[in-house]
DNA sequence: ATCCATTAATGCAATATCGGAATTAGTTTA
DNA sequence: TAAACTAATTCCGATATTGCATTAATGGAT
């Protein structure tokens, strides 16, 4: 069974007609028919449903669509980590972080991991909060930088970096500093806060901060990216609590207020890990 | 590439002798040479590091074989399941069940099945606690009848049946019925328990029924099999507590003595499972 | 040092497989 | 009934794979 004839079985179970697909995978439709015949004589399972003139999946067939889409996928990652294993200190790294960092604590890691790794290319990549640990798991990262402790027995995980909270407020906003921050006058902003994941300290914590004065925030606006909710503090359109790195991001317009609550950044990646150079990587990143 | 390539490719990880690999998988070794070969080519990775003497697993190779042989594996009994959902009313369903049911509800629910759906054969499988998420999840058994409600979001769960809890004893054993049970008498017993699965709530009700007695059980033996347990009540070496299912076993020379006590069993399935028979035999099975 | 046994790679010829072009055989539409 | 589609099939040349025999490298024994 060769993979290439579960990518054809992908492709036409993708459009449901022979000639298209094998215009689309460049090869004959003759050649297609005879990749699925045998496809299926080797299974022994009838993939797809077909007469004269239509095609479509089998019960088994949707099955096997299914599970072959996110296996071969899973090999594909394999395959490339093992050309990193081969490659070593030429090979590429691939780092997902959160985007409030990117201008704080990233550069100086990034700087210090190019100078002493000059052949090595970095990736950067942002995770939604819900795929990171596939991401990771998979080997479609190498690093996982997270505000949330990591839970699973396969990762290892550290600490790299204490962040404050701040409230941000656009320029011309009465706040000033810490001292005017209290609960009445939290109560009477409009707040633009991130999704809440479940299970994510970070929003946690975001909440903790609010029940501290007491105040169940007024929020109509809800941004998963920390550089949209800024854009719009920056508008007018509400003010918002930020993990302290964003002020590095030296926006304009807009003013952050420290305040005394912290968040916490850790480094997550695979225990057992083979990439050769990951282990220098950590220990120019971790303390 | 082939995935027998990658079979291939296993086979001789495991001998890391070309001859004799060659010999067991009955080709000859010039075709095994090349399709090493050509599958490194493919993948531009070298997974043998060989001269003319030696074979050994390079680094990306080492990597390679763990992970496929996992995949390969999962990719296997997706293969079976499918030829089960073509199979329709014929195929074959897998029930994964606790060994102390196999003499209570077991053989009614099995003959009611076998009853209503003839030509479907049924498989009975033993799974280890700590593997039965991932045998149901990957298709290496089709219902998993546990003690433990399911956490998954993957399986749907359906509380099928409650034992109560038996304190077992030898029949020369002076405890006769649950008057007997106290405290002090609890105290002065030598107990043969489970292993404690962590986070296994059948575990956890022996604990709370030691709890509600204030007895710290007096514990030298611990066995993961219920048959072995009681085999070693009845030699004299301890008493036990099991589920009241295990007097369906019928064995001779022990005494089981009904506690109060409640355990429950549920029955897990995929959500979504294709299997052409499941829903039938859920209906079957089901209050 | 030299010879021999071992073992992976390779050259070659026979065979099997694969792919493309054209053809065939059902099915739907006008 | 004819025309337009569309999947399967046939035929044939190109390509790949296999087994056999040979080669080249290595390690151990004398």
């Amino acid at each position: 069974m060769d993979l290439q004839q579960i990518k054809y079985f992908l492709a036409l179970a993708h459009e449901l007609h022979f000639w298209k697909t094998a215009a689309k995978i460049s090869i004959t439709q003759s050649a297609l028919s005879r990749q699925i015949q045998s496809l299926e004589a080797e299974l022994g399972v009838q993939l797809f449903e077909r007469n004269k003139r239509n095609v479509k999946l089998s019960p088994a067939g949707q099955f096997l669509r299914e599970k072959w889409e996110v296996k071969l996928n899973e090999l594909e990652f394999f395959h490339q980590h093992a050309r990193q294993i081969q490659l070593g200190e030429s090979g590429t790294i691939i780092i997902a972080h959160p985007d409030s960092i990117s201008a704080s604590i990233m550069p100086d890691m990034l700087s210090r991991i190019s100078a002493a790794l000059p052949k090595l290319k970095i990736e950067l990549v942002q995770v939604k909060y819900e795929d990171q640990q596939e991401f990771l798991r998979n080997y479609k990262v190498d690093l996982l930088i997270t505000r949330d402790i990591n839970t699973s027995d396969d990762f290892r995980s550290e600490k790299i970096h204490t962040d404050h909270l701040a409230i941000v407020v656009p320029e011309n906003h009465p706040f000033r500093d810490a001292k005017n921050i209290t609960s009445e006058a939290l109560n009477e902003q409009k707040f633009i806060l991130p999704v809440k994941d479940e299970g994510s300290s970070y929003s946690d914590i975001i909440h903790q901060f609010f029940r501290s004065f007491n105040v169940v925030p007024d929020a109509y606006l809800h941004s998963e990216f920390g550089s949209a909710i800024i854009a719009l503090v920056r508008k007018g359109l509400g003010i918002a609590v930020l993990p302290d790195s964003y002020r590095f991001h030296e926006s304009t317009g807009i003013r952050f207020i420290t305040m005394p609550f912290k968040t916490e950044l850790f480094l997550n990646w695979r225990v057992d890990d083979q990439h050769p150079v990951l282990a220098n990587v950590l220990k120019l990143i971790l303390p």
